[in-house]
DNA sequence: AAATGAATTTAGCCTATGCTAAACATTTAG
DNA sequence: CTAAATGTTTAGCATAGGCTAAATTCATTT
Protein backbone atom coordinates (compact mmCIF):
# COMPACT_ATOMS: atom_id res chain seq x y z
CA UNK A 1 0.00 0.00 0.00
CA UNK A 2 1.30 3.18 -0.98
CA UNK A 3 1.25 5.89 1.99
CA UNK A 4 -1.01 8.75 1.84
CA UNK A 5 2.41 11.09 1.37
CA UNK A 6 3.01 9.49 -1.63
CA UNK A 7 -0.31 9.34 -2.94
CA UNK A 8 -0.44 12.54 -2.36
CA UNK A 9 2.77 13.54 -4.60
CA UNK A 10 1.83 10.96 -6.71
CA UNK A 11 -1.52 12.74 -7.81
CA UNK A 12 0.03 15.80 -7.89
CA UNK A 13 2.83 15.12 -10.13
CA UNK A 14 0.25 13.24 -12.36
CA UNK A 15 -1.77 16.40 -12.65
CA UNK A 16 1.15 18.64 -13.35
CA UNK A 17 2.65 16.37 -15.95
CA UNK A 18 -1.07 16.58 -18.23
CA UNK A 19 -0.98 20.39 -17.50
CA UNK A 20 -0.73 21.93 -21.11
CA UNK A 21 1.68 24.55 -19.38
CA UNK A 22 4.19 21.92 -18.53
CA UNK A 23 4.91 19.26 -20.31
CA UNK A 24 5.51 15.41 -19.29
CA UNK A 25 8.58 16.17 -17.52
CA UNK A 26 8.13 17.95 -13.61
CA UNK A 27 10.42 20.39 -11.86
CA UNK A 28 11.32 19.89 -8.37
CA UNK A 29 10.16 23.67 -7.78
CA UNK A 30 6.60 23.09 -9.05
CA UNK A 31 5.90 19.59 -7.10
CA UNK A 32 7.10 21.84 -3.72
CA UNK A 33 5.14 24.14 -4.67
CA UNK A 34 2.28 22.35 -5.36
CA UNK A 35 2.75 20.27 -2.05
CA UNK A 36 3.28 23.08 -0.34
CA UNK A 37 6.81 22.11 0.77
CA UNK A 38 10.30 23.20 0.77
CA UNK A 39 12.13 22.06 -2.35
CA UNK A 40 14.80 19.62 -0.31
CA UNK A 41 11.55 17.71 0.59
CA UNK A 42 10.56 17.24 -2.60
CA UNK A 43 13.83 15.96 -3.63
CA UNK A 44 13.89 13.64 -1.23
CA UNK A 45 10.48 12.35 -1.55
CA UNK A 46 11.52 12.38 -5.50
CA UNK A 47 14.04 9.85 -4.90
CA UNK A 48 12.05 7.77 -3.01
CA UNK A 49 9.31 7.34 -5.63
CA UNK A 50 12.28 6.94 -8.13
CA UNK A 51 13.00 4.23 -5.75
CA UNK A 52 9.92 2.32 -5.69
CA UNK A 53 9.33 2.75 -9.85
CA UNK A 54 6.93 5.59 -9.74
CA UNK A 55 8.96 7.78 -11.52
CA UNK A 56 12.10 8.59 -13.22
CA UNK A 57 14.28 11.52 -12.32
CA UNK A 58 16.65 13.16 -14.19
CA UNK A 59 19.21 14.99 -11.35
CA UNK A 60 18.50 18.60 -11.84
CA UNK A 61 15.82 18.13 -15.32
CA UNK A 62 13.10 17.19 -13.37
CA UNK A 63 10.64 14.12 -13.31
CA UNK A 64 8.56 11.77 -15.24
CA UNK A 65 6.07 9.06 -14.20
CA UNK A 66 6.84 5.48 -15.51
CA UNK A 67 3.81 3.51 -16.94
CA UNK A 68 3.42 2.05 -14.03
CA UNK A 69 3.44 5.15 -12.22
CA UNK A 70 0.74 6.42 -14.47
CA UNK A 71 -1.30 3.76 -13.89
CA UNK A 72 -0.98 4.08 -9.93
CA UNK A 73 -1.50 7.29 -10.52
CA UNK A 74 -5.14 7.07 -12.51
CA UNK A 75 -6.39 4.69 -9.27
CA UNK A 76 -6.06 7.69 -6.79
CA UNK A 77 -7.82 9.98 -9.68
CA UNK A 78 -10.35 7.92 -9.98
CA UNK A 79 -11.24 7.40 -6.54
CA UNK A 80 -11.31 11.23 -5.68
CA UNK A 81 -13.21 11.66 -9.15
CA UNK A 82 -15.74 9.16 -7.81
CA UNK A 83 -15.93 10.93 -4.05
CA UNK A 84 -16.25 14.51 -5.31
CA UNK A 85 -19.33 13.09 -7.89
CA UNK A 86 -20.61 11.34 -4.85
CA UNK A 87 -20.52 14.11 -2.52
CA UNK A 88 -22.09 16.01 -4.87
CA UNK A 89 -24.93 14.12 -5.84
CA UNK A 90 -25.63 12.45 -3.00
CA UNK A 91 -24.89 14.45 -0.02
CA UNK A 92 -25.57 17.80 -1.51
CA UNK A 93 -21.87 19.23 -1.22
CA UNK A 94 -21.76 22.79 -3.98
CA UNK A 95 -19.41 22.45 -6.40
CA UNK A 96 -16.30 24.07 -4.89
CA UNK A 97 -16.76 21.97 -1.97
CA UNK A 98 -15.86 18.72 -3.00
CA UNK A 99 -12.07 18.94 -4.03
CA UNK A 100 -11.34 19.40 -0.63
CA UNK A 101 -13.59 16.87 0.62
CA UNK A 102 -12.48 13.78 -1.24
CA UNK A 103 -8.77 15.31 -0.94
CA UNK A 104 -9.55 14.17 2.84
CA UNK A 105 -11.46 11.03 2.15
CA UNK A 106 -9.35 9.90 -0.92
CA UNK A 107 -7.11 7.67 1.05
CA UNK A 108 -9.39 5.94 3.30
CA UNK A 109 -11.93 4.49 0.85
CA UNK A 110 -11.64 1.06 0.27
CA UNK A 111 -12.59 -0.84 -3.41
CA UNK A 112 -15.50 -1.78 -2.19
CA UNK A 113 -16.68 1.22 -1.33
CA UNK A 114 -15.22 2.68 -4.62
CA UNK A 115 -17.49 -0.07 -6.20
CA UNK A 116 -20.53 0.92 -4.06
CA UNK A 117 -20.53 4.52 -5.04
CA UNK A 118 -19.74 4.01 -8.45
CA UNK A 119 -23.03 1.86 -8.94
CA UNK A 120 -25.30 4.69 -6.57
CA UNK A 121 -23.71 7.03 -8.95
CA UNK A 122 -24.93 4.86 -11.77
CA UNK A 123 -20.98 4.34 -13.29
CA UNK A 124 -20.49 7.73 -14.34
CA UNK A 125 -18.08 8.47 -16.80
CA UNK A 126 -17.31 12.34 -16.22
CA UNK A 127 -16.81 13.73 -12.59
CA UNK A 128 -18.23 16.78 -10.93
CA UNK A 129 -16.16 19.69 -13.21
CA UNK A 130 -16.73 17.64 -15.92
CA UNK A 131 -13.10 15.75 -15.62
CA UNK A 132 -13.00 12.20 -16.95
CA UNK A 133 -13.33 9.07 -14.79
CA UNK A 134 -10.28 6.44 -15.17
CA UNK A 135 -11.63 3.13 -15.46
CA UNK A 136 -10.81 0.69 -12.92
CA UNK A 137 -8.75 -0.98 -15.45
CA UNK A 138 -6.81 2.10 -15.42
CA UNK A 139 -8.16 3.74 -18.80
CA UNK A 140 -8.50 7.56 -19.07
CA UNK A 141 -10.99 9.00 -22.17
CA UNK A 142 -8.68 11.40 -24.30
CA UNK A 143 -10.78 14.62 -24.51
CA UNK A 144 -10.15 17.19 -27.35
CA UNK A 145 -11.86 20.25 -25.61
CA UNK A 146 -10.93 23.73 -26.60
CA UNK A 147 -10.40 26.63 -23.88
CA UNK A 148 -13.11 29.24 -23.90
CA UNK A 149 -9.82 31.50 -24.12
CA UNK A 150 -8.93 30.84 -26.80
CA UNK A 151 -12.63 31.05 -29.35
CA UNK A 152 -12.99 34.26 -31.48
CA UNK A 153 -16.48 36.53 -31.85
CA UNK A 154 -19.35 34.79 -32.71
CA UNK A 155 -18.50 31.33 -32.40
CA UNK A 156 -20.87 29.15 -29.77
CA UNK A 157 -19.66 26.79 -27.65
CA UNK A 158 -21.01 24.17 -24.70
CA UNK A 159 -19.25 23.82 -21.03
CA UNK A 160 -17.54 20.42 -20.74
CA UNK A 161 -15.21 21.07 -18.29
CA UNK A 162 -13.86 23.58 -15.71
CA UNK A 163 -10.46 24.14 -13.78
CA UNK A 164 -11.28 22.92 -10.03
CA UNK A 165 -8.27 24.46 -8.68
CA UNK A 166 -9.78 27.54 -7.15
CA UNK A 167 -12.80 26.88 -5.07
CA UNK A 168 -13.71 30.84 -5.46
CA UNK A 169 -13.65 30.41 -8.94
CA UNK A 170 -15.52 27.71 -9.05
CA UNK A 171 -18.83 29.73 -6.74
CA UNK A 172 -18.34 32.24 -9.56
CA UNK A 173 -18.86 30.36 -12.27
CA UNK A 174 -21.93 29.07 -10.47
CA UNK A 175 -23.25 32.39 -9.62
CA UNK A 176 -22.92 33.34 -13.43
CA UNK A 177 -24.58 30.27 -15.24
CA UNK A 178 -21.54 28.56 -16.31
CA UNK A 179 -22.30 25.63 -15.46
CA UNK A 180 -21.64 22.18 -17.15
CA UNK A 181 -24.04 21.80 -20.36
CA UNK A 182 -24.70 25.72 -20.52
CA UNK A 183 -24.56 26.90 -24.20
CA UNK A 184 -22.50 30.22 -24.77
CA UNK A 185 -21.93 32.51 -27.44
CA UNK A 186 -19.30 35.25 -27.98
CA UNK A 187 -20.59 38.26 -28.04
CA UNK A 188 -17.27 40.24 -28.27
CA UNK A 189 -13.33 39.34 -27.36
CA UNK A 190 -10.57 42.10 -27.02
CA UNK A 191 -7.55 41.34 -29.15
CA UNK A 192 -4.93 38.92 -27.51
CA UNK A 193 -7.26 36.72 -25.55
CA UNK A 194 -8.64 39.95 -22.90
CA UNK A 195 -11.79 39.59 -21.48
CA UNK A 196 -14.77 38.67 -23.54
CA UNK A 197 -18.39 39.27 -23.64
CA UNK A 198 -20.56 36.61 -23.64
CA UNK A 199 -23.96 35.50 -24.27
CA UNK A 200 -25.09 32.62 -21.77
CA UNK A 201 -27.97 29.84 -22.14
CA UNK A 202 -31.16 31.84 -20.42
CA UNK A 203 -29.17 33.46 -18.15
CA UNK A 204 -28.13 36.56 -20.54
CA UNK A 205 -24.93 38.50 -21.09
CA UNK A 206 -21.85 38.38 -18.98
CA UNK A 207 -18.48 39.92 -18.88
CA UNK A 208 -15.54 37.84 -18.00
CA UNK A 209 -11.95 37.86 -17.67
CA UNK A 210 -8.76 36.08 -19.04
CA UNK A 211 -8.29 33.79 -16.22
CA UNK A 212 -12.22 32.85 -15.96
CA UNK A 213 -11.91 31.91 -19.63
CA UNK A 214 -9.00 30.06 -19.47
CA UNK A 215 -10.66 27.71 -16.74
CA UNK A 216 -13.58 26.46 -18.90
CA UNK A 217 -13.11 24.45 -21.60
CA UNK A 218 -15.42 23.74 -24.23
CA UNK A 219 -17.00 21.58 -27.22
CA UNK A 220 -17.46 24.44 -30.19
CA UNK A 221 -20.87 23.92 -32.01
CA UNK A 222 -20.68 23.99 -36.04
CA UNK B 1 -6.14 18.03 15.04
CA UNK B 2 -5.50 14.94 17.04
CA UNK B 3 -3.69 12.31 14.84
CA UNK B 4 -4.61 9.44 13.51
CA UNK B 5 -2.80 7.12 15.99
CA UNK B 6 -3.97 9.41 19.04
CA UNK B 7 -7.45 8.97 18.07
CA UNK B 8 -7.32 5.31 17.72
CA UNK B 9 -5.63 4.74 20.81
CA UNK B 10 -8.08 7.18 22.61
CA UNK B 11 -11.33 5.48 21.05
CA UNK B 12 -9.57 1.91 22.25
CA UNK B 13 -8.91 3.29 25.35
CA UNK B 14 -12.36 4.95 25.95
CA UNK B 15 -14.29 1.25 24.83
CA UNK B 16 -12.10 -0.72 27.29
CA UNK B 17 -12.94 1.85 29.81
CA UNK B 18 -16.98 1.00 29.30
CA UNK B 19 -16.47 -2.45 29.38
CA UNK B 20 -18.03 -4.13 32.59
CA UNK B 21 -15.18 -6.80 33.00
CA UNK B 22 -12.02 -3.81 33.03
CA UNK B 23 -13.97 -0.67 34.98
CA UNK B 24 -12.34 3.05 34.28
CA UNK B 25 -8.58 1.92 35.05
CA UNK B 26 -7.23 0.46 32.08
CA UNK B 27 -3.98 -1.20 31.75
CA UNK B 28 -1.12 -0.65 29.11
CA UNK B 29 -1.08 -3.96 28.36
CA UNK B 30 -4.48 -4.09 27.73
CA UNK B 31 -4.61 -1.30 25.46
CA UNK B 32 -1.46 -3.00 23.61
CA UNK B 33 -3.42 -5.91 22.92
CA UNK B 34 -6.04 -3.67 21.59
CA UNK B 35 -4.06 -1.70 19.15
CA UNK B 36 -1.83 -4.38 17.63
CA UNK B 37 1.47 -2.85 19.31
CA UNK B 38 4.01 -3.75 21.89
CA UNK B 39 3.98 -2.56 25.57
CA UNK B 40 6.54 -0.55 25.24
CA UNK B 41 4.64 1.23 22.07
CA UNK B 42 1.80 1.75 24.35
CA UNK B 43 3.20 3.21 27.86
CA UNK B 44 5.45 5.26 24.75
CA UNK B 45 1.73 6.59 23.85
CA UNK B 46 -0.03 6.72 26.76
CA UNK B 47 2.86 9.00 28.21
CA UNK B 48 2.17 11.42 24.79
CA UNK B 49 -1.40 11.59 25.77
CA UNK B 50 -0.92 12.34 29.17
CA UNK B 51 0.91 15.10 27.76
CA UNK B 52 -1.88 16.33 26.20
CA UNK B 53 -4.14 15.87 29.05
CA UNK B 54 -6.53 13.52 27.70
CA UNK B 55 -5.76 10.97 30.78
CA UNK B 56 -3.68 10.58 33.55
CA UNK B 57 -1.10 8.07 33.80
CA UNK B 58 -0.51 6.55 37.20
CA UNK B 59 2.72 4.35 36.52
CA UNK B 60 2.44 0.59 36.98
CA UNK B 61 -1.13 1.15 37.66
CA UNK B 62 -3.24 1.94 34.41
CA UNK B 63 -4.45 4.64 32.66
CA UNK B 64 -7.56 7.12 33.19
CA UNK B 65 -9.32 9.12 31.11
CA UNK B 66 -10.14 12.71 31.78
CA UNK B 67 -13.16 14.48 31.40
CA UNK B 68 -11.33 16.80 28.56
CA UNK B 69 -10.40 13.12 27.20
CA UNK B 70 -13.91 11.43 27.56
CA UNK B 71 -15.18 14.60 25.55
CA UNK B 72 -13.01 13.98 22.56
CA UNK B 73 -13.32 10.37 22.69
CA UNK B 74 -17.12 10.54 22.23
CA UNK B 75 -16.63 12.77 19.24
CA UNK B 76 -14.60 10.00 17.63
CA UNK B 77 -17.59 7.35 18.82
CA UNK B 78 -19.96 9.88 17.20
CA UNK B 79 -18.32 10.26 13.74
CA UNK B 80 -17.78 5.99 13.93
CA UNK B 81 -21.35 5.21 14.42
CA UNK B 82 -23.02 7.44 11.75
CA UNK B 83 -20.32 6.28 9.52
CA UNK B 84 -21.24 2.54 10.04
CA UNK B 85 -25.07 3.39 9.90
CA UNK B 86 -24.46 5.66 6.89
CA UNK B 87 -22.94 3.02 4.92
CA UNK B 88 -25.04 0.10 6.18
CA UNK B 89 -28.59 2.07 5.55
CA UNK B 90 -27.02 4.06 2.20
CA UNK B 91 -24.39 1.95 0.64
CA UNK B 92 -25.86 -1.73 1.58
CA UNK B 93 -22.89 -2.69 3.37
CA UNK B 94 -23.70 -5.71 5.82
CA UNK B 95 -23.68 -5.67 9.44
CA UNK B 96 -20.18 -7.18 9.62
CA UNK B 97 -18.78 -5.06 7.06
CA UNK B 98 -19.53 -1.68 8.34
CA UNK B 99 -17.12 -1.81 11.62
CA UNK B 100 -13.28 -1.99 9.40
CA UNK B 101 -14.99 0.44 6.97
CA UNK B 102 -15.92 3.36 9.17
CA UNK B 103 -12.66 2.43 11.25
CA UNK B 104 -11.19 3.63 7.86
CA UNK B 105 -13.17 6.68 6.99
CA UNK B 106 -13.79 8.17 10.66
CA UNK B 107 -10.49 10.14 10.78
CA UNK B 108 -11.09 11.44 7.13
CA UNK B 109 -14.58 13.44 7.70
CA UNK B 110 -15.39 16.60 8.23
CA UNK B 111 -17.96 18.42 10.56
CA UNK B 112 -19.20 19.27 7.30
CA UNK B 113 -19.61 15.92 6.32
CA UNK B 114 -20.83 14.44 9.59
CA UNK B 115 -23.65 16.87 9.52
CA UNK B 116 -24.89 15.72 6.35
CA UNK B 117 -24.56 12.50 6.88
CA UNK B 118 -26.62 12.84 10.43
CA UNK B 119 -29.32 14.91 8.30
CA UNK B 120 -29.70 11.81 5.29
CA UNK B 121 -29.90 9.77 8.32
CA UNK B 122 -32.74 11.68 9.61
CA UNK B 123 -30.69 12.39 13.07
CA UNK B 124 -30.46 8.95 14.75
CA UNK B 125 -29.97 8.00 18.18
CA UNK B 126 -28.34 4.34 17.98
CA UNK B 127 -26.33 2.76 15.75
CA UNK B 128 -25.75 -0.40 13.23
CA UNK B 129 -25.67 -2.64 16.43
CA UNK B 130 -27.85 -0.68 18.65
CA UNK B 131 -25.20 1.41 20.82
CA UNK B 132 -26.37 5.05 21.67
CA UNK B 133 -24.76 7.63 19.74
CA UNK B 134 -23.28 10.71 21.21
CA UNK B 135 -24.75 14.04 20.79
CA UNK B 136 -22.59 16.30 18.75
CA UNK B 137 -22.24 18.08 22.54
CA UNK B 138 -20.90 15.18 23.87
CA UNK B 139 -23.76 13.34 25.63
CA UNK B 140 -24.59 9.75 25.06
CA UNK B 141 -27.62 7.84 26.72
CA UNK B 142 -26.69 5.65 29.28
CA UNK B 143 -28.50 2.55 28.12
CA UNK B 144 -29.56 -0.09 30.80
CA UNK B 145 -29.82 -3.59 29.02
CA UNK B 146 -29.22 -6.76 30.32
CA UNK B 147 -27.24 -9.38 28.83
CA UNK B 148 -29.21 -12.29 27.78
CA UNK B 149 -26.72 -14.22 29.21
CA UNK B 150 -27.84 -13.36 32.31
CA UNK B 151 -32.02 -14.60 31.83
CA UNK B 152 -33.82 -17.32 32.69
CA UNK B 153 -36.02 -20.17 31.36
CA UNK B 154 -39.34 -18.43 30.39
CA UNK B 155 -38.21 -14.55 30.34
CA UNK B 156 -39.01 -13.10 27.20
CA UNK B 157 -36.70 -9.98 25.63
CA UNK B 158 -36.26 -7.63 22.80
CA UNK B 159 -33.16 -7.57 21.26
CA UNK B 160 -31.28 -3.99 21.55
CA UNK B 161 -28.03 -3.96 20.99
CA UNK B 162 -25.27 -6.31 20.04
CA UNK B 163 -21.32 -6.68 20.51
CA UNK B 164 -19.86 -5.43 17.14
CA UNK B 165 -16.37 -6.85 18.00
CA UNK B 166 -16.64 -9.65 15.87
CA UNK B 167 -17.36 -9.57 12.49
CA UNK B 168 -18.48 -13.71 11.92
CA UNK B 169 -20.40 -13.83 15.45
CA UNK B 170 -22.46 -10.85 13.94
CA UNK B 171 -22.81 -13.00 10.30
CA UNK B 172 -23.66 -15.36 12.92
CA UNK B 173 -26.99 -13.36 14.32
CA UNK B 174 -27.40 -11.99 11.09
CA UNK B 175 -27.95 -15.54 9.62
CA UNK B 176 -29.91 -17.06 12.89
CA UNK B 177 -32.70 -13.58 13.17
CA UNK B 178 -31.20 -12.52 15.60
CA UNK B 179 -30.93 -8.97 14.59
CA UNK B 180 -32.11 -5.69 16.84
CA UNK B 181 -35.99 -5.61 17.35
CA UNK B 182 -36.41 -9.13 17.51
CA UNK B 183 -38.18 -10.66 20.11
CA UNK B 184 -37.46 -13.82 22.01
CA UNK B 185 -37.80 -16.28 24.90
CA UNK B 186 -35.91 -18.23 26.45
CA UNK B 187 -37.15 -21.75 26.26
CA UNK B 188 -34.52 -23.78 28.57
CA UNK B 189 -31.16 -23.37 29.58
CA UNK B 190 -28.63 -24.90 31.31
CA UNK B 191 -27.12 -24.00 34.52
CA UNK B 192 -24.03 -21.46 35.02
CA UNK B 193 -24.80 -19.37 32.21
CA UNK B 194 -24.44 -22.17 29.49
CA UNK B 195 -25.77 -23.01 26.32
CA UNK B 196 -29.37 -21.71 25.50
CA UNK B 197 -32.34 -22.56 23.78
CA UNK B 198 -34.79 -19.87 22.45
CA UNK B 199 -37.74 -19.37 20.52
CA UNK B 200 -36.91 -16.57 17.94
CA UNK B 201 -39.44 -13.87 16.80
CA UNK B 202 -41.46 -16.08 13.77
CA UNK B 203 -38.01 -17.81 12.92
CA UNK B 204 -38.28 -20.44 15.09
CA UNK B 205 -35.96 -22.03 17.58
CA UNK B 206 -32.40 -21.72 18.05
CA UNK B 207 -29.71 -23.29 20.28
CA UNK B 208 -27.09 -20.81 21.31
CA UNK B 209 -23.64 -20.69 23.11
CA UNK B 210 -22.62 -18.64 26.33
CA UNK B 211 -20.58 -16.73 23.79
CA UNK B 212 -23.56 -15.54 21.48
CA UNK B 213 -25.46 -15.25 24.54
CA UNK B 214 -23.13 -12.44 26.25
CA UNK B 215 -22.67 -10.27 22.61
CA UNK B 216 -26.28 -10.06 22.58
CA UNK B 217 -28.17 -6.59 24.49
CA UNK B 218 -32.01 -7.17 25.44
CA UNK B 219 -34.82 -5.13 27.10
CA UNK B 220 -36.52 -7.88 29.26
CA UNK B 221 -40.25 -7.59 28.64
CA UNK B 222 -42.42 -8.14 31.85
C1' DA C 1 10.70 -11.45 54.30
C1' DA C 2 12.70 -13.21 50.14
C1' DA C 3 12.11 -14.97 45.74
C1' DT C 4 9.85 -15.66 41.53
C1' DG C 5 7.09 -14.24 37.70
C1' DA C 6 4.24 -11.00 35.39
C1' DA C 7 3.48 -6.34 34.10
C1' DT C 8 5.51 -2.04 33.05
C1' DT C 9 8.85 1.20 31.89
C1' DT C 10 13.37 2.72 30.01
C1' DA C 11 17.03 2.77 26.69
C1' DG C 12 18.37 2.68 22.29
C1' DC C 13 17.30 1.99 17.65
C1' DC C 14 14.49 2.30 13.00
C1' DT C 15 11.57 4.51 9.17
C1' DA C 16 8.82 8.14 7.05
C1' DT C 17 8.44 12.70 6.42
C1' DG C 18 9.35 17.35 7.27
C1' DC C 19 12.78 21.45 7.89
C1' DT C 20 17.03 24.80 7.26
C1' DA C 21 21.49 25.91 5.72
C1' DA C 22 25.06 25.05 2.71
C1' DA C 23 26.84 23.25 -1.56
C1' DC C 24 26.41 22.46 -6.27
C1' DA C 25 24.50 22.95 -11.20
C1' DT C 26 22.23 25.53 -14.70
C1' DT C 27 20.59 29.53 -16.84
C1' DT C 28 20.76 34.25 -17.81
C1' DA C 29 22.69 38.79 -18.04
C1' DG C 30 26.17 41.84 -18.58
C1' DC D 1 32.49 34.34 -21.44
C1' DT D 2 32.26 35.13 -16.87
C1' DA D 3 29.30 36.27 -12.89
C1' DA D 4 25.09 36.66 -10.66
C1' DA D 5 20.65 34.66 -9.99
C1' DT D 6 17.94 30.75 -9.78
C1' DG D 7 17.00 26.01 -9.22
C1' DT D 8 18.36 21.57 -7.14
C1' DT D 9 20.56 18.54 -4.17
C1' DT D 10 23.11 17.22 0.08
C1' DA D 11 23.91 17.26 4.96
C1' DG D 12 22.29 17.31 9.30
C1' DC D 13 18.59 17.60 12.28
C1' DA D 14 13.49 17.12 14.22
C1' DT D 15 9.12 14.59 15.33
C1' DA D 16 5.76 10.82 15.38
C1' DG D 17 5.35 6.17 15.83
C1' DG D 18 6.94 1.67 15.91
C1' DC D 19 10.30 -2.27 17.74
C1' DT D 20 13.47 -5.28 20.91
C1' DA D 21 16.08 -6.06 24.89
C1' DA D 22 17.05 -4.84 29.44
C1' DA D 23 15.76 -2.95 33.75
C1' DT D 24 12.38 -2.10 37.13
C1' DT D 25 8.25 -2.54 39.96
C1' DC D 26 4.41 -5.08 41.73
C1' DA D 27 2.06 -9.08 43.26
C1' DT D 28 2.20 -13.67 44.84
C1' DT D 29 3.95 -17.59 46.89
C1' DT D 30 6.84 -19.88 49.78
Amino acid sequence: MLSEAVQDYLKAIYKLSRAPETGRMVSTTLIAERMGVSAASATNMIKRLAEMNILEHRPYQGVELTPSGIHMALEIVRHHRLLELYLRQALGYDWDAVDAEADRLEHAISEDFEDRIDEALGFPTVGAHGEPIPTKEGNIAETDYARLSELTAGQRACIRQVSDRDPELLRYLDQHGLVLGTEIRIAEKAPFSGPMRLDVGASGEQHIGLEVAEAIYVDVLE
